[in-house]
DNA sequence: ACATAAATTGTTATCGATAACGGAAACGAT
DNA sequence: ATCGTTTCCGTTATCGATAACAATTTATGT
């Protein structure tokens, strides 16, 4: 069975007393091979336990069925979800997938990445790196130069990109408007990094809400956080300090709203009575903070399926040279409400 | 430069007016060509853009530079920690990876994971799924029929495996050892699900430490969870009912911490005055609970990395027809001390 | 100057599979 | 019996690169 010498297509070939061409006629299920052969072709294929060379067969046929897929790194909650997304429908559909972590935001690391994907013949790119610094300026020209399929994931819309999005817009409608309804009114904000589409996103959804209630000097209310739990706690006191009676925020993740709890405690705010909070994200454990965070589920998991079956589409028009219409799929956020921003109950 | 067209060696060849053996050698920088004409390769390389095909390379030099990975799920802090790790040096390595995601625990799967990484003709096998359940019995004696080398991560060493690992035994007598020292007495665990080796080896240090320390009666003492934080609230209350003075928790990872945390609140107990409290992982959030979590901290990402390192040796030995010496590679743990174990401060 | 070694380049076979084509046998229909 | 269809299976060329070998040119030494 397990022998050193690895099995190749001749081997079952002559093993079975055929020709390569009859056992890879039944490797792909073609209907031209009698049932007699196909059986016995079969057996000796399970008896020695043979398994076709991919690599072979890619180069053969001119198709890899291998996606490749840009990420900045695993340690964020909403990334690795999308992530598990892309594995599962990738599965599902036939595609495997190569994972490229972009560890630093140069140019050259970027063609390096990109390089690698091509000569691995990918069949299409799945770029799941958060917003552009301005060390990435060529990135959409480059992007454009690419002769493969790219599906890009959380992104504004410019040009005839193809997109799969989470509605963060809709998401940050939502919280706010939930704060709102609880009868908080200076509702503040602490953002994620500003590069980052979707922190650009939730505050845009934010801005807008509170524009429509009337509130109007919004540039007071917003302060800027990196993710972390400690710029969560860094803000809230940066907030307190330029609008004393702020009494909710909009915290647009959950990590950093965990920094904003702490910072309460420090300052003697009981939440949700004098401060009201909403998260971003519905990581498993904010249902277990004290008090339980009120917060926006993202389907990240969706999204990745969703940026896949996209992928798919777009290459198959590619391969049949046709055009794919170009189109935004939105995945949809949902409010969870939870303690920390509801007064009575 | 971006035409439909792949552009292959030979294009490069005759541009340049050598042959595709020339250009081959320019690639990969064999000494055997002429400052003169590799220059001039160099420059209708890079002016074309091209990159090698390298499914065409790897069968043509039967040799892949792709590992294989089995991992469960990403949703785990250790896990996704540990993939990073691996990605990392696989890269400075110059390796590439593909992630094979068990889903479910059965025989079936396994194979067909083990069968699609075969035929993708990775060198070597990660695998990177935690203990093993009634329904993987056969998967030893599969893993052993693998004619490629197998590293495995977090594993009970039984025959020549090669394996690297955090040493959980260690952090559980760090974690148990530093409860005493604070003068805690009666302390109890909550562990994983028994099938994770990982979690085996925390009680056992747990179990260890508190024998040595006199106390013999632990059955009591021991609840299991599964990792989530609902299960270490559950845990708690199952503790108390059995042990009405228990003093301290040993608390076999963050998440589970943080459900102990909600039920003593209900229950009006003060961490760390009534419980102390020691968790296991250190995710970055333990810092920011309330109160901020005494933790084992476990450096995942070196532990991919050492696997990867390890695997890279047992390759080149395994080319060269040599014995790799079977070894355990340790990675230690280390114990990080904050509120929710120090009573005074 | 001539043989021999060194440096450079090209040819052919091969990796493991599939595409494209071709040929032989079996089956009908007239 | 003849011819056209099917059915089934084998041959040859090819995917894009490299290994192994061969050939050619250029040095080197005596």
């Amino acid at each position: 069975m397990a022998r050193n010498h690895k099995i190749t297509i001749k081997d079952v070939a002559k093993a079975a007393g055929v020709s390569t061409q009859t056992v890879s006629r039944v490797l792909n299920n073609r209907p031209d091979v009698s049932p007699d052969t196909r059986e016995r072709v079969q057996e000796v294929i399970t008896e020695m336990g043979y398994a076709p060379n991919v690599l072979a067969r890619s180069l053969s046929r001119g198709r890899s069925n291998t996606l490749g897929v840009v990420g900045f790194g695993l340690g964020y909650y909403g990334s690795t979800s999308v992530l598990t997304g892309i594995e599962k429908k990738a599965n599902e559909l036939g595609f495997s997938f190569i994972l490229s972590l972009l560890d630093r935001f140069e140019m050259e690391r970027v063609d390096e990445i990109l390089m690698d994907l091509l000569s691995r013949q990918v069949e299409g790119i799945i770029w799941a790196v958060p917003g552009i610094t301005d060390a990435l300026q060529g990135l959409p020209q480059r992007l454009a130069e690419i002769p493969i399929p790219v599906v890009f994931l959380n992104k504004e819309k410019t040009n005839d990109d193809i997109i799969a999005a989470m509605d963060n817009h809709l998401g940050g409608q939502l919280a706010t408007q939930h704060l709102l309804d609880q009868g908080y009114r200076n509702i503040g904000i602490i953002t994620g990094p500003r590069e980052w589409w979707e922190a650009q996103q939730r505050e845009l959804g934010w801005r807008e809400t509170m524009l429509s209630a009337g509130v109007d000097d919004l540039d007071n209310l917003k302060v800027e956080g990196d993710w972390s739990a400690a710029s969560g706690e860094v803000g809230l006191h940066a907030l307190i300090a330029k609008v004393p009676d702020i009494d909710a925020i909009f915290v647009c993740n959950d990590q950093m709203s965990l920094g904003v709890f702490q910072a309460t405690r420090r300052l003697g705010l009981k939440v949700p009575q004098d401060l009201g909070i909403v998260g971003f994200d519905d990581i498993p454990e904010s249902a277990y903070f004290y008090p339980s965070l009120s917060t926006v589920r993202q389907n990240a998991e969706n999204l990745g399926a969703v940026a896949v079956e996209q992928m798919a589409q777009f290459i198959q028009a590619h391969q049949n040279n046709q055009d794919f219409k170009p189109e935004i799929s939105w995945v949809k956020p949902r409010l969870i409400i939870r303690k920390s921003s509801t007064r009575e109950s």
